[in-house]
DNA sequence: CAACAATATATCGTTGTGCGATATATATGT
DNA sequence: ACATATATATCGCACAACGATATATTGTTG
């Protein structure tokens, strides 16, 4: 996504979206950005400045905690959930459904209505 | 919606159900309010300070029009959608929908990979 | 082996949306 | 008369997403 409207859509739900990649195990930025990135068939692509201050983001607010490796030469910092970013997963992904379910009521009888394309 | 998350989670999306519900009938401002606050249950609070503005917006950027009507003591400013508008809702649904999809497919298995409430 | 691409993290300034506060004015109900 | 609902508008604040840029390592290819 790269234009305006997606751009603009994205905002918010980013958060929910890192936070589900990790909910299928820890992982590190560079990981997490391929992995949106593969699972949205490259709808997604979570740029890298809008990667990491988001990752420091969630730690400050604690729903994430992270781990330096340096075991290798290129040194990466891991990301894991924690308690309390599970919980927030259950319930921004019910605000997110019951927001979704709002726009489709308005979005489905504006398609009808409109003339045949 | 109020809180953070919720409020974050509008952006961009605002325009798309501001469209929509003018795809059922030209309607000035308040009355959009209203509709939108309806038709989501209380869910989606769209305030004047977002919505005037972005009413302009739309105009400015023609996918609207507006013609001011005097007739009663009240002024009304009534909008409806110009050709590109109808056009944009089109497009703007169909990037929605695409939106939602990739965030459905990393949701849903996230959910199952969490540990039962 | 030098040039280049991919991996990996980080920060800075810009842009633009949504909000609360505030202003203004008319209509309706009590 | 006073409060509430109707009706539009603007201002400044907060802050997320982006592009650009910086830095350093590893892998590939001519």
């Amino acid at each position: 996504m790269s234009e305006r409207f997606e751009r603009e859509l994205m905002r918010g739900s980013l958060d929910l979206m890192v936070l589900s990649v990790l909910a299928d195990g820890s992982k590190y930025g560079y990981l997490i950005q391929k992995r949106v990135r593969e699972a949205s068939d490259g709808t997604v692509k979570l740029q890298a400045g809008t990667l990491y201050p988001l990752l420091h983001r969630l730690e400050a607010a604690s729903v994430i905690k992270s781990k330096w490796d340096h075991s290798t030469g290129r040194k990466r910092k891991w990301y894991e959930l924690t308690a309390a970013g599970r919980r927030r997963i259950r319930s921004q992904a019910a605000q997110w459904d019951r927001y979704v379910a709002c726009i489709q009521q308005l979005l489905t009888p504006a398609l009808q209505a409109l003339p045949a394309k």
